[in-house]
DNA sequence: ATGGGGATCGTCT
DNA sequence: GACGATCCCCATC
């Protein structure tokens, strides 16, 4: 088993976090011994000063974990019915945090298929935020929780980094806001993955990181 | 107290 | 590709 990411994996600039969860292992661990994972393969950076990140205009109650410690989740609820899953990240006070977008399903396929539904194939399972959410069965009751608590329910296991000509860098999906946030690209995905949401272009480069 | 909008998804055409 | 579901959050009055 591989260890678990540690706060100071979290507490650096949140396009390095964001890159780096590429190939990481998203874990919800049941007290019954029950595993629920997947390979981290899409994940979106918001920040400070970002006007598509929930932290633009300050500290709210739902935001509240976003300006918290690294490393703890950040859970909110839109569109009337999703819960989409963010981990803060950058430092506390800052503001920042990662969308989780998609992950490749590895442990516990018929507890999320219980969730989404008997009939959906398995890569399309976790494919997008609120369907990943689903099927890890994470709502507003996580928002805020610590990932990085040694016995934590929910947890980042290491992977293998994601190497650079498989990685595409994107702008972010169905942001509002100015030109800069709509352009920035803080979107990384594994490319080819049919667990990545969306069509993004094949681009195999983008910012060092 | 009220109202507009939302980091989505599935279904329908 | 368009649209409706559905409700919480927050800004404003």
């Amino acid at each position: 088993m591989s260890p678990r990411l540690e706060r100071a994996f979290f507490d650096r600039d949140t396009r390095v976090v964001a890159r780096g969860l590429l190939g990481a292992r998203l874990v919800r661990a049941a007290p019954d011994g029950a595993r629920l994972s997947g390979r981290i393969v899409e994940a979106e950076a918001y920040r400070e000063g970002d006007a598509a990140s929930h932290s633009f205009r300050g500290r709210t109650p739902r935001n509240a974990p976003m300006f918290g410690p690294p490393g703890c989740a950040y859970v909110y609820f839109t569109y009337g019915m999703h819960f989409c899953m963010n981990i803060v990240s950058e430092r506390e006070g800052f503001g920042a945090a990662v969308l989780l977008r998609a992950v490749e399903p590895e442990d516990g396929l018929d507890e999320m298929r219980r969730r989404r539904g008997a009939h959906v194939p398995v890569e399309r399972l976790c494919r997008g935020p609120a369907n990943l959410c689903k099927a890890f069965g994470l709502d507003r009751s996580w928002s805020g929780y610590d990932l990085c608590q040694a016995d934590s329910a929910l947890f980042v296991e290491a992977g293998e980094r994601i190497p650079e000509a498989l990685v595409c860098v994107t702008p972010r999906v169905g942001v509002r806001g100015d030109a800069t946030a709509l352009s920035a690209p803080w979107r990384w995905c594994v490319d080819g993955s049919p667990s990545v949401s969306g069509a993004p272009p094949r681009r195999a480069s983008g910012p060092r990181l």
